[in-house]
Order: C-alpha cells, then structure tokens, then sequence
DNA sequence: ATTATATTTCAAGAATGATTGAAATATCTC
DNA sequence: GAGATATTTCAATCATTCTTGAAATATAAT
C-alpha cells in the first residue's frame, strides 16, 4: 500500500459519522446496507450521508450497487485490511516480542523468516 | 475503547507528516527517538514536528521523556492496537469466512467461541 | 555569566473539511 | 406521464487544521 491511500483511507475513517457509517457496514457484512437504512439508523440527512459515502468510496473502503431506486453499499475488508498490515508494517526492527500480539508475524504476508 | 479515542487515533494518523513520525517511531522500537532525529530524517521544521508531535501525544500515539536537552519520542503500540482491535471489532455478524485474516477471531479477547 | 544546542510556544495566514438547505436526477407505481 | 420514493448535486457558510516565522524556554559547555 502506497502512503498517500494509506492517509486516505485513515482521512475517510477519522470522522465521526464515517467511522459509524463504516462500523455499521462492517456488521452488515457483505450483504451490505441501502443508503435509508444507515441515514435511519444513523440519524443523518441523505445529502450529508451521501456527502460521507462518497468520501469512504473515495477512499476504497465501501462499494455501491443500484437495486431499484435503493443504493446500497457494503465495506471493503480488503481496504482496512492492508492499512492494518501498513500500520504494523517494519515494527520493532524486526525484533519480536515488542510487537503487540497479532501483528507483523501473524498478519504480513509470509515475510516471517 | 471509545469512539471518541478511536476517532483522535485516526485522525492523528491521518496526515502525511504524522504518519511518517509515527512509521519512523515504530521502525526505532522501545528506544524511542530525540525530536532533533525526526527532524532530520523527515526533512521537518523544529515548530512543525513539536505541532505534530502533540497531536500524536494527545491521541496517545506516543511518549516522551527528557534526556539532557533532547526529547525522546517512543511510539506506544498499543495505542495502534487498541485500536486495531476496534475496527475490526463486530464484524461480518460473527460469521467468520468474510472476515479478513487476522480479524476478530484470531485477535480479540477469545470471544472465538 | 555567556554562548550554543534542542525544543517549544505563540500568532497569523492559507487551505481543507463539515453542515445545511434547496433543487436535481433516477427509479418505481398507478 | 403524474406523483411518490430514494438518493445525489450544488452552493454557501462555518469550523478545523496546517504551515510559517519570530521569539521564548530549557539544558549544556566554556
């Protein structure tokens, strides 16, 4: 992952209604969730939802698809995933044991020795 | 951890220059670095890295202690994982397979079942 | 005490982001 | 095609955040 998506993607996520938005598109699964029903859930007005929606597909972290005259958007795990791989990326010099458990060896890509 | 903490996390993280001081901190370990290093490293002006050093402090990203005339800088990770462990927290409604790997199941508190 | 080094504080200007209301588009139903 | 529902677009205001430069504080060395 490249700095400046990681930026955004932690831009889009630091924001209080994004990061419920997000959160609740997380629990929704990949099934994901109508733009009304998160406005309703969420107590947002639909212009300042899409305003937010826009910023969280901006930065790769939820999809769209029409159904009718809903639009519904689901969360991309693949998204928060890598920005969570970037963040304990090159921890502790590679030395173990500083490392807080689940990172680095657990998660990267094989790059374990 | 609270939405709020989460929110100061993210947004201290997501701006280039904190990124990178706080990726410098992670790679430097449990030692810490004085700010005149970072500075250096970075190409930062003395005012701006103090500026962007307290907004990684007030969110908790990091500590500093006073040694002579330097200041050191350490990140703390479990500031990152807390809130790692936020994100990926209630997802996918607990049916495991859409989860990415690493999440929930393998990093949360054994709430596995 | 004086000078040098390391870092922080303060204030101002420029840039970016959020919220609101009104109007527009798209789809569906009759 | 007229009216209703779901969502988006646009423009304006307001608030936050970043950057810069000049001055201040704290420690160290002579």
């Amino acid at each position: 992952m490249k700095k400046q998506n990681a930026v955004a993607i932690l831009a889009a996520l630091a924001q209080d209604n994004r990061l419920d938005v997000f959160r609740l598109l997380v629990e929704a699964g990949p099934e994901g969730m109508p733009a009304g029903r998160i406005a309703n859930s969420l107590k947002l007005q639909p212009n300042a939802l899409t305003f937010h929606l826009d910023q969280l597909r901006d930065a790769s972290l939820v999809t769209v698809r029409r159904d009718g005259r809903s639009m519904i958007y689901t969360a991309r795990y693949e998204a928060m995933n890598s920005l969570i791989s970037y963040l304990t990326d090159n921890c502790c010099q590679g030395q173990p044991g500083y490392c807080p458990p689940g990172t680095a060896k657990g998660r990267k890509s094989e790059k374990v020795s």
